[in-house]
DNA sequence: AGTCAAAATAATGTATACATTTATTGGAAC
DNA sequence: GTTCCAATAAATGTATACATTATTTTGACT
């Protein structure tokens, strides 16, 4: 019935298409923070109605990407750095929480044939010398997979939902891991073995642990890179478009 | 200009006022786990077009209480009770981590003052002998007050959403507190103290510590309620409606 | 009787007109 | 020139009609 799709769900509601494009928008840097999404602009900027529209703008403000206030409309966040390091502080303690449900639950056939596939796919993609860009592409979706799963089998839908809001501001998302050095990816790498390990093992204060301060050591490179100053930069045009 | 208020803003919109009507209604019972809850019906039985109504509705899917299908509109989320157990532990992990930040960051003269005369309200409401249930609907309040007043000293927002987020899962919310015995009111209480004592020394891991082990034990202390299987009756009502 | 398909029904998705609130503009009073 | 208020403009809030999708019903065919 449903064609076969390579990714994601097709949206097939505008509704669902204008949170998408809408979300690219901001998080491409076309509004500056502070600013105003007008729902006539938007209207005829997306080519659909002020229904769809302001559907979406809830659903954004919801995740925590724009600000509402009755009668006055949305405006787009401002996410100030100290906001973006305690959003990595408070994913390390949701996650360091998934891996310790996970570890007193026990992991089922299928989640431990997954964890390990990715493993195994991270020990291949890292083996070879020298990693490119491509490689880090890649191995940033082996590591959201390995997140993922033990999100999953920590059995609790609220976790996984703060977790997805966490991922949600802005320079926090996974898939920023593709800034980092080498030799980061190299041991957060060997922290995957560890955890597993932990998880695996039914250890789950030890799980927790690991996992936290993997995490949390994500933060900590965010930190360093942002002492240079043209960093900064960088990061501050993700996270506020280039006003 | 505005109004002077008892408590909360006046929900200025029809959105907003069904979103309160709503949420009460759902808490109160008033429909099962998994029933549909259609947009027209409402409609008619709260007095508003179907526009309040949608957006009230998407909110309250946001917040976690209701399921979203496109197509197929909203359906009222079911509980299971280690859902409702595991919401204790990502609020005590959160909760943790909000007091690790307020003492590496340090209180404020307003928070310390704030904090300091909830402690003093609390021990004079515990130093009577007996305590009532209205002694225990004021401890409520006093209770909501430190733990917010810490959050907010926090200075995260995204922490204090994925707060706001648990307590929104319906047993877990903090007025639920009334249902526990009086030494394990005063037993929290103690707790507190110490509690501000570790802020306010700037001991972060110490503070983290109190308040996640804090928060777990009004989880352990529902779990023991739910032993009893009279209890588990009686949250079950309270988690799925009288179905 | 059972199964399947088409029609009818009813629900949600969308567009749009109107109501209400907020923001802006312009001018009179000081 | 500044301040304040009224008038205007523009934005969001709401109701409703229509479009599209899902569900139910009906009836023909096996």
């Amino acid at each position: 019935m449903t064609k076969l799709r390579l990714s994601e769900a097709p949206s097939s509601t505008r509704f669902e298409s204008v949170v998408e494009r809408l979300r690219a928008a901001v998080l491409a840097g076309e509004f500056q923070a502070g600013e105003r999404l007008h729902e006539v602009k938007l209207t005829s900027r997306l080519g659909v109605s002020r229904t769809p529209v302001r559907a979406a703008l809830q659903k954004l403000a919801s995740e925590g990407l724009l600000d509402y206030t009755p009668n006055r409309g949305y405006t787009l966040r401002e996410f100030s750095i100290s906001e973006v390091i305690s959003a990595y502080e408070v994913r390390a303690v949701l996650e360091g929480l998934a891996a310790r449900l996970s570890a007193e639950r026990g992991l089922n056939v299928s989640e431990i044939a997954t964890l390990q596939q990715a493993l195994r796919d991270g020990d291949d993609l890292l083996r070879n010398g020298q990693i490119t860009d491509d490689h880090r592409a890649q191995y940033s979706r082996i590591n959201a997979c390995f997140h993922e799963t033990i999100h999953g089998s920590a059995g609790s839908r609220l976790l996984n939902e703060t977790v997805y809001l966490c991922q949600q501001v802005p320079v926090s998302s996974p898939r920023y891991i593709v800034a980092f050095e080498e030799r980061d990816v190299r041991r957060r790498h060997d922290d995957h073995h560890r955890i597993f390990e932990a998880i695996f093992g039914r250890e789950p204060w030890r799980a927790e642990m690991l996992m936290r301060d993997h995490v949390a050591s994500v933060k900590s490179s965010l930190v360093r890179s942002l002492s240079s100053p043209a960093a900064i930069d960088e990061e501050l045009q993700l996270q506020q478009g280039r006003g």
